[in-house]
DNA sequence: AGGATGATCGTCT
DNA sequence: GACGATCATCCTC
């Protein structure tokens, strides 16, 4: 499988806008144990002037990559096992990123499968805590270019284009009802409900 | 220094 | 559908 590096200023700075566009594009994970990659397929927005976004409460040494230039790793660790990854989005200065929800496995699958410790092909990447793990991604990556990195960088697009649909975001209490996930229509490697809300 | 919380996951019913 | 694990991080004292 060819994988082209996305050009730098490929991608919208803009939160909603980067959501979108990072659905089809291939996440790539490069490390000892070898390539292992996974097409987007579902993302959610977390924006400036959020309650639920990270960057809400101002800036800490946690959540600083979310401050810093667009299109970067921001990954944080949850209920102390699980990891999740985002891209960073908007100006310098801006607190914003786009949470990356599922990816639909396309290389490395017997890597991700002894990572995982599970066989279905189905259940490797389906949410943010099992893609992180089925590509080895935790706090040591975080901050990193995702147009430039040599351990995880983004591809091009592959494949269909996708067809974008929304919903509200997962797993949030605070501005659970805005439709800031996006997904893309029928994929069988979603981490949710497809009909959430009114679509 | 101590307590509350969480952008989840696996297991059980 | 519901529940509990488990700990980094943040907030308050």
């Amino acid at each position: 499988m060819i994988l082209t590096r996305l050009a730098p200023g490929s991608l919208p700075d803009d939160t909603q806008l980067l959501a979108q566009a990072l659905l089809g594009c291939v996440l790539v994970r490069d490390s000892d144990d070898g390539l292992t990659a996974g097409r987007i397929v579902e993302t959610e927005a977390y924006l400036s002037n959020d309650p639920a976004c990270h960057a809400y409460r101002g800036r800490s040494e946690r959540n600083a990559t979310l401050f810093g230039p667009p299109h970067r790793s921001y990954v944080y660790q949850i209920y102390g096992r699980s990891f999740c990854f985002n891209v960073s989005s908007e100006a310098d200065g801006e607190g914003a990123g786009v949470l990356v929800r599922a990816l639909e496995p396309l290389e490395g699958l017997d890597v991700m499968r002894r990572r995982r410790g599970v066989q279905a092909t189905r259940d490797l990447c389906r949410g943010p805590g099992r893609l992180c793990q089925a590509l080895a991604i935790d706090r040591s990556l975080d901050g990193v270019d995702l147009f430039a990195d040599r351990s995880l960088w983004l591809a091009a697009s592959i494949g269909r284009r996708a067809r974008v649909r929304r919903s509200r975001r997962i797993g949030i209490s605070v501005a659970a009802h805005r439709r800031l996930r996006f997904y893309e229509a029928g994929n069988p490697y979603l981490s949710g409900p497809v009909r959430l809300s009114p679509a």
